[in-house]
DNA sequence: CCTTGCACCTCACGTAACGTGAGGAATTAC
DNA sequence: GTAATTCCTCACGTTACGTGAGGTGCAAGG
């Protein structure tokens, strides 16, 4: 190993006085074998400017001095806590926001990002469950799945959610291929009877009336909260959520069945 | 709005068979206005080979059909549960992994992910406690604490950290100071009784020992796990702790401690 | 027919923090 | 003296697009 002094220090020393002096400065293999930073990233850093060996040595080489590896500790230490490069630089350079206010700030996005990840991996774990009740786990499947539960997260609550997730999970897939032949049976019947202008108030509308409100019931577990949230999303997502529910009533729909349901009383 | 049924299909039709044809396919801005993504993004599917029109018009203009619509939805579900661009592609394309095994393994990643971010949180929030209680928030304090704070993850389990952050925001800074300083008193000597090879158990190292006993049972509340702990950490990060702490313990002072301990009984 | 204005096209750079070579000079080891 | 490291400087790749720049297509008004 050889000393740099020749280039630090302008004028020759005598040896007995080299012991006191400043540690021979660091190249870069050195200085990265040290931090366990690599290579690369302390020519990164100098690269932008944020970490820049006092020292050259003619031909280039990089010499890091103390003072670089104590400001290389303080980098570390604030990308540890997760601080971009960038407003590392500015931290160290005293321009910018006070220590307080970057970690507050850091600390409000962290948990605005985790708030995030959760309620993706939410969603995930849901839909994971749901794969796993259904056995055909192809790609359009599992598209209508996503489709249908997004939407749903636009009109329920967080604990709605929950309840029809654990009321699904307790039924059979079975039923739940029946329940949809109920309605795929019951709405086309509403339909015609609509176009047909049939009384509302007769007795196979009111037979009729009967079965859907027997499905609704059992869909919502009797909350009117969730029968709204579920009337309203399919007002407002009918068309598209009917590619993968199959047959869904529209607005007119629930309106006819309303005045069903008064004659039923 | 033109059609473009010219060059989609070669051979002319009369008006009256055009109602039953396929629907006029999109143009760009008008997909991305309906589906709301941005213009870039579908060029940038396109260009990935992820999403790529059926139809051009002789100058080039992108026209999605239907059925590319219907893949757009399928992107556009899957890219909600956080699947990248890659593997959205090959989940597409059939090839790859099956959705059960892509959908399990993005989980496990994004827990993990949200547990580092969870930890790093924890971190931060930590650091700015410990802002709050000192008023002077240098860089470099912030640095030392950064170092001090991580140094001690290593060497501590959680519960004991915690105990430890418990018992410190109970204490006053100035407290904090006089520990410091009766450290920074009681080294100094300790250091020169052994160099000077007094015995362990003469009346002034046990009148040390005393006072050191004190401190040591204060910080660590007892908790001979805890005292296991910080000799630990002493012992293997001894002299960066040093520069930020203030005098520390060597490995030999415990073992000189240890025997006036002894004596003390 | 010409212009205006909008939607569209294709580059191509920028983002964060480096990883990973490529090709060549300098240093170190034998 | 030569071989093996270590160092240097480009420069591209990574994610999912954003954001112009500069040029064409196309429907409508004068």
């Amino acid at each position: 190993m050889r000393n740099y002094t020749a280039f630090v220090a302008t004028n020759t020393i005598p040896n007995s006085q080299m012991k006191t002096m400043t540690p021979p400065p660091w190249k870069v293999g050195e200085l990265a074998g040290r931090t366990g930073m690599s290579v690369r990233a302390l020519h990164h850093y100098d690269e932008i400017g944020l970490l820049t060996p006092t020292l050259r040595t003619p031909s280039g080489h990089r010499l890091y001095q103390q003072s670089d590896v104590e400001r290389l500790q303080q980098v570390q230490s604030l990308r540890l806590m997760g601080i971009p490069l960038d407003e590392v630089r500015r931290l160290l350079d005293g321009a910018g926001l006070s220590p307080r206010e970057v970690i507050a700030l850091h600390i409000a996005k962290l948990h605005e990002h985790i708030a995030l990840q959760n309620r993706l991996a939410e969603r995930l774990q849901g839909l994971a469950e749901h794969l796993d009740t259904v056995e055909s786990a192809s790609i359009d499947d599992l598209c209508q799945i996503i489709q249908v539960t997004t939407a749903m997260e636009k009109y329920f609550t967080t604990e709605q959610l929950e309840v029809l997730r654990d009321r699904r999970s307790s039924i059979t897939e079975e039923h739940m291929h029946e329940v949809r032949d109920s309605w795929n049976e019951i709405i086309p019947k509403v339909r015609n009877a609509m176009s047909a202008n049939v009384d509302p108030a007769s007795p196979e509308i009111l037979a009729i009336a009967k079965r859907w409100k027997a499905l609704v019931e059992e869909f919502t577990g009797g909350d009117p909260k969730i029968a709204m949230a579920v009337k309203t999303m399919y007002e407002h997502e009918g068309p598209s959520l009917q590619q993968h529910l199959g047959e869904v009533p529209t607005q007119e729909m629930f309106v006819y069945m309303g005045k069903a349901f008064a004659a039923m009383k």
